[in-house]
RNA sequence: GGAGAGAUGGCAGAGUGGUCGAAUGCGGUGGUCUUGAAAACCAUUGUACUGCGAGGUACCGGGGGUUCGAAUCCCUCUCUCUCCGCCA
């Protein structure tokens, strides 16, 4: 969320820059400044009134000490009225900060000033594209009939177990599964993250320091009779390592990943275009994730971007990146950018990977921040993730763009990973 | 799941219902001493909100209560530890 006091001091920025995410802010800007003014206000009185029983109290005591028993009951009689106002006007304060605390999450990151216009996906501005679009030889199977033919992933199967969008890999399939998993945090060491295995079930605390919670509360799986959540994506757990936590300066940037399945109900988003691998309620990821110095974190978005891209590469699929949009960019981003790979069969883009800049604003919910030497008061950090990479969606693309008459052709860094090169 | 014990400042660890924001030790920072360092000694050392400032307020796991007054008493939740049970 937006930091109270930015609010206070950029009210006519925010609702401008906000017009790009589509975003009317005046009014909540509005109200938010009005509660913040109100509670800063009680607090006063608060502060003030609870001085003055303190100060009673302590002659009280004084009194009671010196064996003046009457005078301290007399004094004790004064005492009712105050405690009834104080009582009232904590009231108050309360009612306060909790509608500020309601209000101020409604309002969505600032977005970068490099975020184009646009209402929607279609209105992304691609800025690179790489790799070559090869030409299929001879018929062109989109991968659900080519993970039948193989036999390397079974929807139906996972249909009985659990439900739709719950596939189960089998044999070369669960091997290649694997194999992308290690080829992934394999490279992401190389490029200086540190693997960890988070758990896949979060508290609401978490879920409200990434952003997820309270307005996307409807996007995870709730495990209600313990109140967690299952993870929509690593970011949760990897990100709120740091909640509440203030880090040493000279540790920045911290750069983290970690492999997880994913949870996502996706609930009414079903229809055309999914079919196969393209939308899943579980699938495997690794995402990157760092920590990084307010003046650096722009830098450390084009580290990530450069990354992925290399991963992208190393796997022979053409791709293209894209910068999202006002319309598109998520509510807690700053900037965003998204990595499609092209589908050979579907003759579509899929979009594996987004990368986000969140500046300050997960930060700032997460109560994370760090501390240099000569700093004051410690600041709100900037945190930034990535997919490095979604997985369904690289082995859709793979099994499309890399099938031959023979089969289906492993990219080559994958073969010392999968202990075989094609899928017959 | 059952029984018990506990949760205090960066860490360790005291704390009688009334100058307790909290002893003490360690650590941190500054200084004295020293050619330099160590040791020793002296001083200083929590966070947040608020006020121009002096200051004020809150915080001893979270929430609620009793009381003129709560780190201290009561209720409740969470977590940790020990024992028992179950178990990958």
């Amino acid at each position: 969320m937006l930091t109270l006091k930015f609010i206070r001091e950029n009210k006519d920025e925010i609702i401008n820059r906000l017009k790009i995410k589509r975003f009317d802010a005046a009014e909540v800007v509005e109200k938010v400044i009005e509660l913040d003014d109100l509670r800063r206000s009680t607090q006063g009185e608060v502060d003030q009134k609870q001085a003055e029983m303190n100060t009673l109290s302590k002659e009280i005591g004084m009194l009671f000490k010196q064996g003046k028993a009457q005078e301290a009951n007399e004094a004790k009689a004064k005492t009712a009225d105050l405690k009834e106002q104080i009582k009232e006007l904590n009231n108050q304060l309360n009612e306060a900060t909790s509608s500020l605390d309601i209000e101020v999450v409604k309002l969505p990151n600032i977005p970068h000033p490099s975020v184009p216009e646009g209402n929607s996906d279609e209105d992304n501005v691609v800025i690179k594209e790489g790799g070559v679009i090869k030409e299929v030889e001879g018929e062109k199977a989109p991968h659900w009939d080519l993970i039948e033919k193989y036999d390397i992933i079974d929807f139906k199967l996972g249909t009985k177990i659990t439900g739709a969008g719950f596939p189960v890999y089998k044999g070369k399939g669960a091997r290649l599964q694997r194999a992308l998993i290690n080829f992934f945090l394999d490279e992401g060491e190389k490029a200086g993250y540190n693997e960890v295995l988070p758990p896949i079930l979060v508290n609401e605390d978490s879920g409200f320091g990434t952003g997820q919670l309270p307005d996307k509360e409807g996007m995870m799986y709730h495990a209600t009779a313990d109140n967690l959540y299952l993870i929509p994506t690593a970011e949760v757990p990897v990100t709120n390592i740091y909640r509440d936590e203030v880090v040493k300066e000279e540790e920045l940037p911290l750069k983290n990943m970690a492999y997880t399945p994913c949870f996502r109900r996706e609930a009414g988003s079903w229809g055309a275009h999914v079919r196969g691998l393209n939308r899943l309620h579980q699938f495997d990821k690794v995402e990157i994730v760092q920590i990084s110095h307010p003046d650096k974190s722009y830098e450390a978005l084009d580290s990530m971007v450069a990354h992925v891209e290399s991963l992208v590469n190393k796997l022979g699929l053409p791709y293209r990146i894209l910068r999202l949009c006002g319309g598109d960019i998520s509510f807690t981003s700053a900037l965003t950018f998204d990595f499609e790979v092209y589908s050979a069969a579907q003759e579509r883009w899929l979009e594996v990977s987004s990368v986000s800049n969140f500046e300050n604003y997960q930060a700032n919910r997460l109560k994370c921040r760090f501390k240099g030497k000569d700093m004051k008061k410690p600041e709100l950090v900037h945190t930034l993730n990535g997919s490095a990479l979604a997985l369904p969606r690289i082995l859709a693309a793979i099994l499309e763009n890399n099938q031959t008459a023979e089969g289906i052709k492993i990219p080559e860094v994958l073969v010392p990973y999968c202990g075989f090169d094609i899928i017959k």
